[in-house]
DNA sequence: AATGAATGAGCCTTCATTCAT
DNA sequence: GATGAATGAAGGCTCATTCAT
C-alpha cells in the first residue's frame, strides 16, 4: 500500500479561492475582510497563510481564478458575416456579466481595479484582458470594412464594451430604479439587442467617415 | 477680553470638504482615511467631529459640494437641432469629467457608488441626477423623432453616458495604454466627435426601428 | 486669556519610553510586547502609534532615552595620576551597570543589540558610543606610557570593558550561583577593585612588551 | 508488504537538531521559528512534535548538543608550568568561539541565556559547566601560587572568561569596527597573546596582594 | 516513520471617534 | 473656535501546535 499523499488541501484551497471571488467581486478589495473570507469558507484564518501568505496574493489568485471561470466566447463559424458575430459578442457579454453562477464576479473585479488600482495586478492584467480584446477588434474591423484607422477601431471598441459594462456597474436594484422596470431575462435581450443595434449603426457611421476622407 | 467674530469656521470647513472631495474622488470611501483629510486641509482630526460629527456625514456633504460644483449645461437656444445639442452636451460630459479644476470628482465619486455603495447616499441621489439626466432624454428624444418607445430613449441614454464614463472610470495611464496613446486635448476632442458620431448613428437606427414596428 | 496648549502629552510619552526601556532591557526587543509597554505606562496600545509610530521608531527612541540616563562620569582632575582615574572608571561602571535606579538598562539595551542586533540602532549606536570610548582609551594610552600600539590599547580597553560587562551580562542570581556568595555592594566594591588591579597590571604588562621590542 | 527496518529516523531527528543548533545560536530562542528549522532540516513542522514534542524540549536537547560538540581541551601534560597551560586553555576558547566548523555556537547559546534566560535550562546548565570551569579555576590557582583565597581565584576566572567571551557576544563586523581592523586568523591569534599577557600580569598581581596581607 | 492540513492564540497596527481643555 | 490627547475595536499576520492519515 502506498502512502495516501492527502489531497483535501486542494479542496480547502478550492473553497478559499471562491469565498474570496465572491467577497472580493461584491465589497472590493479593502472592505472584504480575510475572517469573513475565512468565515464563508469554513476555515480558520491562518489558512490564508497558510495557502497563500497573504491577502494581497489571494486576491491576485482570486483574480486568475475569476477570469479563468469566465470563459472564451467561441465564435465557431469563422464564414459568418461580422455583423452576425459582433451580435454574439454583445449577448455574450451581457450574458456573462449578468450569470448568476459567476456573479460577473471578473467584471466586477475588472472595474473596481479600473476604478480604485490596488496595484496587485499591474503585472498580468493586460495579458490576461488582451487577447479577448484583440478579438472584438477584429469584428468591428470586419464590420467597419477595409480602409479603416486604428484609433477608429479601438474607439469604436471602447464605445461598445462600455455599453455592455453598464451592467458590471449598476447594482441590478439602481438599474431597476433608472430604466423603471425590472431586469428580467427578457429585458437583458432586449438590452443586447439595443447595444447590437446602436453599435453596429454606430461603427458604420464611423466607418464611412473613413471614405469621406479617401 | 471680547472675541471678534470670526468667520474662520466657515473657511476652515470649506478647506475640509474641499480636502474630503479631492481624497474620497481619489481613493473612494474606504481607502481614505479622516486623518489624511484633515491633513490635507490643515486641521485637526477632531475638526471632523466639529464640523460633520462623522466621517460618514462628511462623505455625505462631499457628495453634495462636488455635484455643485459640477455645474448644469446651459442649453440655450432650444432652437438649435437636436444633432448640434446632442454633440454640446457630449463635448460638455467629455469635458467635465476630465476637468482639471473639477478633477472628475463628481463624475468618480458616482462611479464609486454605483459600483461599491456606501449606502449613504441612496436618499438624495436620484433626485440630484434625474432632472440632469432628463434633459438628456429629451435632446435623445427629439433626435429619434416622434414616435418612440421610452424603453429606447432610456437605453440610447444609457448607451451614450456610459462611453463618457469610460473618463471618470479608467484612469489616464491605464487609458492611454489601452489606446497606444497619450490623452491630449485633441484626444478628448476627437473622442468626443467620435462618441457624438457613433451615438448619432445609433441613435437614428435605434429610432428607425420603431419606423418599421409602427 | 491665552489658549493653553495642552502639556500632559509630553507626561504620557514620558511614561511610555519609562516602562519602554524597563521592559526592553528586561526582555529584549521581540518578548517585549508593545501591549505590556502599554498597559505599564498605563495607557492604551494606540498611544504607541500616536506618540511613536511603532514599536521599532519606540525602541529607538527608549534606546537614545536609557543611554541619555546614563551620566558621563567627570574626571574632574586631569591631574590626577591616570591610575587613579582608571579606577574611578572602572568603579563608575560597575556602579552604572548594577545602580537599581537605571537597572543597568543601556547596558543590558546594548548587550542585547551586540548579542542579537536587531539593525534598529546601527545608524547612531557608533556616534553615541565612541566618544566615551575614546576617554577610556586616553586613559589607558596614559597607563601605558608613550611610545605604544594602537591595537594594543584597544586590546586592553577590550579586556576591561568586556570585565565590567559581567554585571551586565549575568543575572545577580546566576553570578550569586557561580561565585558562591550574594551580590552586596561591599562585593561590588571587591569586584571593582579586582577588576582595577587585574587589569593595571596587565595594561603594564602589555606596555612593557612595547618596550622590548624598541 | 514488509517494512524494512529504517534507520531514517535518527538521521531526521538529528538533521532537526543540527539546523535547531544553528538557528537558535544565530538568532536565539524566540526569534527562531521551528519553520524556519524544519526547513533547514528539510522536514515538515509536525516532525518536531514527532521528535521532541514541542520547541523547548528540542531548544533543550540542542543545547545539550552544541554543548557536546564542543569538545573538552586536554591539558595533556600535567608537569607543564601552569603559565603554559593558561595561554593553552585561552588558546582554546579564543579558537572555539571563532572555529566555523562550531561556529561558536554553544559559546552563543550560553551567552543568551545568562543574558535572556529562557528558563529551559536551568536544571543542568551549571552542572554542566561546572567541570570545565573547575579546570580552569585549577590553572589560575596554581599561577597565582598557594595561599590564595578563593574569591581571589574565582574574580580572575571571571575577568579571563569574560575577556574571551568578547568573541561570543559581539558580532564579527561590529568587532571589526570597533577595532579598525579585519578579524583575520592572525588577528585571532594576537588577540589571544594579548589576553594572555594581560591576565598572566592580572592574576600575578592579584596573587601578590595575598602575599602582603599575610 | 513522517507529513500535509488546519488551527487558536497572540501580536502589531490602523482608524474613526471621543474626551478635555 | 478649535485642537492635542487618548482610546476601543477591528484588521492582517505570525507562530507553535495539533489533527488525521
Amino acid at each position: 500500500m502506498v502512502w495516501s499523499v492527502r489531497e483535501d488541501g486542494k479542496e480547502t484551497r478550492n473553497r478559499l479561492l471562491e469565498a474570496a471571488c465572491e467577497l472580493f467581486s461584491e465589497r472590493g478589495y479593502h472592505k472584504a475582510t480575510v475572517a469573513e473570507i475565512c468565515k464563508r469558507a469554513g476555515v480558520n484564518v491562518a489558512a490564508i497563510n497558510y495557502y497563500f501568505n497573504d491577502k494581497a496574493s489571494l486576491y491576485v489568485e482570486a483574480w486568475k481564478r475569476a477570469f479563468e471561470k469566465y470563459p472564451w466566447l467561441d465564435i465557431s463559424d469563422v464564414s459568418d458575416p461580422p455583423e452576425k458575430q459582433l451580435c454574439a459578442y454583445i449577448n455574450y457579454l451581457i450574458r456573462k456579466f449578468t450569470d448568476p453562477g459567476y456573479q460577473g464576479q471578473f467584471a466586477r473585479l475588472y472595474m473596481m481595479e479600473l476604478l480604485n488600482p490596488t496595484g496587485l495586478v499591474r503585472e498580468f492584467w493586460h495579458e490576461l484582458i488582451e487577447p479577448r480584446r484583440r478579438a472584438l477588434l477584429e469584428i468591428i474591423r470586419r464590420v467597419m470594412g477595409r480602409k479603416v484607422v486604428d484609433e477608429d477601431v479601438m474607439l469604436c471598441e471602447l464605445s461598445i464594451v462600455q455599453q455592455c459594462r453598464v451592467l458590471a456597474t449598476v447594482r441590478p436594484c439602481d438599474l431597476e430604479y433608472l430604466l423603471g422596470q425590472s431586469i428580467t431575462p427578457e429585458f437583458l435581450e432586449r438590452l443586447a439587442s439595443h447595444i447590437a443595434e446602436f453599435s453596429l449603426a454606430g461603427i458604420k457611421a464611423v466607418g464611412r467617415k473613413g471614405d469621406k476622407w479617401e
